[in-house]
DNA sequence: CTATAAAATGTAAGCGCTTGCATATAATGT
DNA sequence: ACATTATATGCAAGCGCTTACATTTTATAG
């Protein structure tokens, strides 16, 4: 870094000792003005620029938060991770973003890689944590945030995927649907994916209803798992009415792939999903579904971050707000 | 952090240096395997995991790459920040973002933030910068790389976006059509729509042909504004047979809205893209689009960071090629 | 077996900043 | 004007590591 200014040549500079130019920096209020004002004429002269890493080193602190999600590639997390960067920079906090691709043991190293890092606070994704990423958090001192869904082991912020299921299967019970099949997302390390299996199930039972085995098939979470997930359900003895998609990416693969095996949606197949993404919207029929506030989700685990760092007790769980958006891919089954 | 285990302590245990310890860390190979392997098993014993701040201090190399994007909440960035960052975690380098939503201003800011937490390198988004942008990063010592486009005062890894339009445009021009018009991404601070635009012009010129304000229009760069391009471009008194799109989630907004206007693409409007992105080729009818490896961008602009990072000569300039996707969204004009 | 080179390890001086404590300056009361 | 208190500033000791350089150990040659 050729000959960086240091904070000693802006003291120089200003006429002060380096201490104050750093409470110039970090507390300005305890500054008297005038002096105050000198040494961020000083800092603006020389475009004095303050070395995170000695900051960091002597104070302890980074202002950084660390964040380990799945994957950037769905809109979902990319959306809430914007969301959460964009929320951290307005307080001067930066993202350090690590994602996994739903690999454990990844996810734990990436965790320890953060945290040798000084990350202020961590933000993970889900409940689904290798043993030992469990015991990495719980011995590390600063706050950790659980986001998407909730355990009591750790301050959590998420949705009830349980109940945002069932509110998408008792809509398609209400509808009089009695062959319910199910596109659920990879259940392995996502317990998203596997709550909303179990929302669904519950619906039916509470209806006198069940959930074979083969009307559920497990997919990869993307367009084309959801048209191989309809492929599949469509291929079997009992076709279903409608089906329930983990999330929107499955459904609207699989309301695509039934447009074009020639079925009509909805009066041949009624097809829901969760998320409520753009494109739920913009598609014909527009896609039946419980829209997440995903944005929310990111900015207020921002928030809740910053409060935690700044030593403020913070929700041990919260859940956000969900609700079902009826549109054309759902109707009546046929009789 | 508690008592954190530091090197000393290691070092005690292990009955050697710090120094030594610091060698098993960052050159093990200097160091006898004996030796080695009792500093390793003092690692292992104590847990220790070394600060990041104080060896970044100390070094002078912080492990970490700083990434600035106009938006996480687009699939094209998201899918090559993705990359990236797996790229980067593979060779123990931290990926660390930032995205502006287009606001120079903020870009700067962000820039500078990144430079004092010392990263090893910054990638930057396209060639639109702030000119206190450009002087920032001239004076800064360290391996910087443009992305998406390119610009001689910096090694840059792109597309010839201009080129990609003229494909698209070629190809519409090849069917027949003669009135296109363009929908294009907002042009303010993102030369890669300017140049999409500017593609389609060139080609139309050379074919004798030109292309009328009428018939191009700014949309915000999501489905909806795809929605609102399509029926501005539609309502104009010299209709066009065909639209090229700045982009495919323009293209699939504009698809979506021309079949819900009772329009048949593409035999009443032929409609195309650029990126090629997974709705593309999943919707009806497919997407025709020029197909853009943006997986391949995040990864070789990692991989040319890391080169860079350790004193290699990255190329000034490289094009990553494409290729046009014809899909059913394109054909001939009505005579 | 000694001289010499090569390899391994140790010593200690920082890296650039923050912050507890000591000191100096300004404000207030009498 | 002089205590007395409240505010501002300076001093200097680290924060935990890396890395020249010095020193010791080991390998190689004669």
């Amino acid at each position: 870094m050729n000959q960086r200014i240091t904070i000693e040549e802006v003291a120089r500079l200003a006429g002060v000792s380096t201490a104050t130019v750093s409470r110039v920096l970090s507390r300005p209020e305890v500054v008297r003005s005038q002096t105050r004002e000198q040494v961020m004429a000083a800092i603006a002269k020389l475009d004095y620029q303050p070395d995170a890493a000695a900051r960091a080193l002597a104070s302890g602190r980074t202002h950084t938060v660390g964040c380990v999600i799945p994957t950037l590639d769905h809109a979902i997390f990319a959306r809430s991770t914007q969301a959460m960067q964009t929320t951290l920079a307005q307080a001067g906090y930066q993202l350090l973003v690590a994602s996994h691709e739903y690999d454990p043991v990844t996810e734990f190293e990436l965790v320890r890689a953060l945290q040798q890092r000084g990350v202020d606070a961590l933000v993970l994704v889900g409940t689904d944590h290798a043993p030992r990423l469990w015991k990495a958090l719980s011995a590390w001192r600063k706050p950790t945030l659980l986001t998407w869904s909730c355990d009591p082991r750790l301050p959590s912020l998420g949705f009830d995927n349980e109940g945002a299921a069932q509110m998408a299967a008792s809509h398609l019970l209400e509808l009089g649907h009695r062959y319910i099949g199910v596109i659920s997302g990879l259940t392995s390390h996502n317990d998203r994916a596997r709550s909303r299996i179990d929302g669904v199930r519950k619906s039916l039972t509470q209806a006198g209803l069940s959930l074979p085995p083969t009307l559920v098939t497990e997919q990869a979470f993307n367009l084309e798992g959801g048209r191989l997930g309809l492929r599949k359900l469509m291929a079997s003895r009992q076709k279903p009415s409608a089906i329930f998609c983990g999330n929107d990416l499955l459904a609207v693969g699989a309301l695509l792939e039934a447009q074009r095996m020639g079925l009509n949606v909805p009066s041949d197949l009624s097809i829901c999903g969760i998320d409520n993404l753009e494109i739920s919207e913009a598609i014909n029929p527009g896609l039946t579904t419980v829209s997440l506030p995903t944005q929310d989700l990111g900015r207020i685990a921002a928030q809740n971050m910053l409060s935690a760092i700044s030593g403020e007790i913070i929700a041990a769980k919260s859940l956000l707000p969900f609700e079902l958006v009826v549109r054309g891919s759902t109707g009546l089954p046929r009789r």
